[in-house]
DNA sequence: CTGAAAGCGCTTACAG
DNA sequence: CTGAAAGCGCTTACAG
């Protein structure tokens, strides 16, 4: 690929010339000049090379994304609201699963170092650790953290406690007592605190947590199936609550495999909204998060704090109880 | 961030003697020497640089994907296969979204190129366009496409118009006359290649397409919901063949919502088998593809490519008709 | 076994 | 308005 020097010379001017013109850089260059880097540069199908600018800059428009799983619909949205905003900033995208596994973790925060990207965003999984910490070296001021608030990065917090309340709360109102929770595998803290909201709202409602009905799942369907099976068959649970929407489909089908009427044998509500969830049958009730715009705050705000714009440290998303007919009668969608 | 310089000296040894051991290089190092160097490595937090490596050997260990949206279980499946390979190799994995839009792709092309990505993964949308061809560049041989034959890449071929033929074909065995099919958007040739299958069922059974049964959709679950209602209660379509798995939920609400039953009154068929497809009810009879093996054929053929290994120039995926309850009674999953 | 030096492709302060 | 030159952080052929 041509490279600087062969438009310099095809132009016959100084590789400062076309550094110039290609930057558009505010050091006045003739007119005819330009026109002549400029037939050049489309001449020889000219394009800067962004790791000798990068190299040299100390900037590279990369982003790191670190997350549980792209598979999994959740992230896959945060991933995409992340990336048109990234487009719009003509920042890169690096994406990299970590299956909250920590050695991948700090695999991939090291890779991201040693690629210099500009800044990170994380979610899932733990990153306040002493050893995860420590891989982030110079990037430790470039983090944005979806998800949490009680970590000490910028953060677009999102209401799971809130919500995860909101949820049991309106099972409880239903009149059901025995209410199973079924969780997301154990290092995942957003499943942690769904389970306070869960615990919160029994315990407001004066009922004690029964750790019987409680439950770990991995957040795919098959999952829930296979442990909503068991909370309604071995346990009596009249309703379900689990971490996610997959599983709270997988929770539905249990149900019905046993023969049971939802929500009038046993009520089931998810949480997350993804799109799926008003199609199925009964169509679910659930909280919804934004998860597209979540995704557009944290590369904002990581977009501001590597260009040192004073920005918010926090994003504070709160969440919205969908009712649907997995709980109440007659509700079909919404 | 500590660079080579600051670990040479810190070790008393040249740079050159440094780049040796961090690089486990052939070239011998006296044990002693190498000691000496990781100890100061270590007490530096040294990690080469990606940029000044890449920039000199010619290879950054990069690849690029291009899809038209992660937030299609389709895509963010085979992402994820492409990325556990790439892991395995140490590769990284730029992401971008196109929404197979012409412009973006050539965008998101002339961006991997100034960022030196070693090569590039395509699916969906449209690259054998003279404008896309060019701005590819000398990265024109390290491409690999995705879920197409007849493009002059290396290919992981999906046989979607064997799967769709057989889907169809299907249907008409179940007696079905008026069999509506749902396409994905104008510019998807994986749709349009369904369509064939569709249309080359039809004719083999005898029967001539009706052009009034088939509309495009956009993928998403109302897209399908909306069309399905239309072509059930205007076209009196008995049964719906859809581009993917989402429409065809989308198109099991739209029937029960025109209280119809399923698959008594209307049968529906979609394509790739997403994981929810066994949850719902019906389950849904759809054809399976291996998603995340295709992602690891890719990414593979790709790596091969890169490294000059000679690889095949293409992988074949054959489909799979998987019947459940959205056709046949009785089936309620698989 | 060790090191000096060239060179990968850029940007920019400086001099003219 | 234009250009020569330094320097970003590496690898490796070459000489010793």
């Amino acid at each position: 690929m041509a490279n600087i020097i062969d438009v310099a010379q095809k132009a016959g001017v100084s590789i400062a010339t076309v550094s110039r013109v290609v930057n558009n850089s505010r050091h006045k260059v003739n007119q005819a000049t330009k026109e002549k880097v400029l037939a050049a540069i489309k001449e020889l199908d000219y394009r800067p090379n962004a790791l000798a600018k990068g190299l040299l800059m100390k900037k590279t428009m990369t982003a790191g994304i670190i997350i549980p799983d792209i598979s999994n619909p959740y992230y896959a949205e945060i991933v995409r609201g992340i990336q048109d905003i990234a487009d719009v900033h003509g920042y890169g995208i690096m994406l990299l699963n970590t299956d909250r596994n920590k050695e991948r973790i700090i695999k991939h925060i090291l890779f991201l170092r040693e690629k210099s990207a500009d800044g990170i965003i994380f979610s899932g999984g733990t990153i306040d650790e002493e050893e995860v910490l420590s891989a982030l070296g110079e990037l430790k001021e470039r983090v944005v953290v979806i998800g949490r608030h009680n970590v000490d990065f910028p953060v677009i917090a999102i209401d799971n406690v809130g919500g995860a309340s909101k949820a049991t709360k309106h099972l409880i109102d239903l009149g059901h007592r025995r209410i199973g929770y079924i969780s997301g595998p154990n290092n995942s803290t957003t499943a942690k605190e769904r389970f306070e909201g869960y615990k919160t709202a029994l315990t407001q409602a004066g009922y004690r947590v029964d750790r019987t009905l409680i439950k770990n799942g991995d957040l795919t369907p098959s999952s829930g199936y296979l442990i909503a099976k068991e909370l309604i068959y071995e346990k009596k649970a009249t309703a379900i609550f689990t971490a996610n929407d997959q599983m709270a489909i997988g929770a539905i089908r249990a149900a019905k495999d046993l023969g049971l009427r939802i929500p009038e044998d046993v009520a089931i509500v998810g949480f997350d909204n993804i799109p799926i969830t008003s199609f199925i049958d009964p169509p679910l009730t659930t909280i919804e998060i934004p998860m597209y715009q979540v995704g557009i705050a944290a590369m904002e705000m990581l977009v501001n704090i590597i260009s040192e714009k004073n920005s918010e440290r926090m994003r504070w998303f709160s969440t919205n109880l969908i009712i649907r007919g997995s709980t109440e009668n007659g509700k079909k969608n919404s």
